[in-house]
DNA sequence: TAGTTTGTACCGAACGGTCGGTACAATACT
DNA sequence: AGTATTGTACCGACCGTTCGGTACAAACTA
């Protein structure tokens, strides 16, 4: 059996590229095909279910993503302030200090809002949860650590749709910058 | 001339909300059509431009709507925190607390964000200007005053991303509620 | 070891359906 | 009557999807 021209791992990002950038509606298989250089066909034998499919293993891949680099640092034994550093700073990668657009962000727009809902609100929870937990290891009483990881999502996310309406990223990265500080003085 | 069934305001804001629901692609002209009663040649009568026009005639209703409870009320005299309020109170009800998506950046997510992009940014840019001066007037230095505005527009945007995700209008709310007193203590 | 079979990787072409958009005759109002 | 408004039929383009294959390397057979 012939080798794969790009490894599946590989596909699946360049897939997870395009729904970032054109959402999941904009994302149409022409462009995909594109991106990935397989033809349209070819693209139904990573994905069997087609475009929801896609969908459903890219968010495979952002769950364990958040798991590797989010969930699980947050939610070791330490210092807190190091903990939720070390999210602040895998979140400049993934976002490229502002440039990329959220994936999670784009999916919360249009049908694939209703397709993906379950998955979305999940993430999301287990995302403000874990913070929770962390600045509620650094001093916060439970309603304020959970007030503050709330506020603290939907800051980073609300960065993300400036740096890409206004073509800016400055307030996004000195979010993450101040983030530290701000979180546990 | 005839009246027409619906005064083209009307028509304009219910064309509005599909885009807040469905975002700009996933606002088919079929789902407009239903959503304001009239067929597609009708709407044609309405929006001579198709699609874009429709964008664009929103994206005015949005500017004014803009000027009128965010802009106007942040650029007037009077007490900063009093013109803060005025605007939160309006954002409350545009939001219909937290319920409703954001236009603005339903629009930055897909192939809507390269066709509006001057308009978004002009919209994103004169909030965060007339929010900043407010702040100055407040007694923010230039600097402060500006990336706390940047901040607020942030976290409203954000909380708006989270309401839609998690059905949770509740972090959006808390932050209506506290940005007065957060800002103008 | 030569030949056959099998299974994976891939693709061109076409499917039915829907997209945004148009032409035009009928309707409804002044 | 004359004109603003609208329903219907229609268009080409593109949508996501499927079909019928080909190319090729590993596995199996003789």
């Amino acid at each position: 059996m012939p080798a794969p021209l790009l490894p599946k791992r590989e596909v699946v990002d360049r897939v997870m590229a395009v729904f970032r950038e054109r959402g999941f509606e904009g994302a149409t298989l022409a462009r995909i095909a594109e991106a990935t250089g397989l033809g349209k066909a070819s693209l139904y034998h990573y994905f069997p279910g087609g475009k929801e499919d896609m969908g459903n293993v890219v968010l495979d891949v952002t769950e364990s993503w958040m798991q590797e680099h989010v969930l699980g640092p947050l939610g070791e034994d330490g210092p807190p302030r190091q903990r939720i550093g070390r999210m602040l700073k895998s979140l400049d990668a993934l976002y490229d200090g502002g440039n990329a657009a959220c994936l999670l962000g784009t999916l919360t727009v249009g049908d694939s809002r209703t397709l993906f809902r379950k998955r979305l609100q999940w993430i999301f929870d287990a995302w403000i949860d874990a913070l929770a937990g962390a600045l509620r290891d650094a001093g916060s009483d439970r309603r304020a650590a959970r007030e503050r990881a709330e506020d603290t999502v939907a800051r980073i996310e609300g960065a993300l749709i400036l740096a890409q309406a206004r073509s800016d990223t400055g307030p996004f990265r000195r979010l993450l910058r101040q983030l530290g500080d701000d979180l546990v003085p």
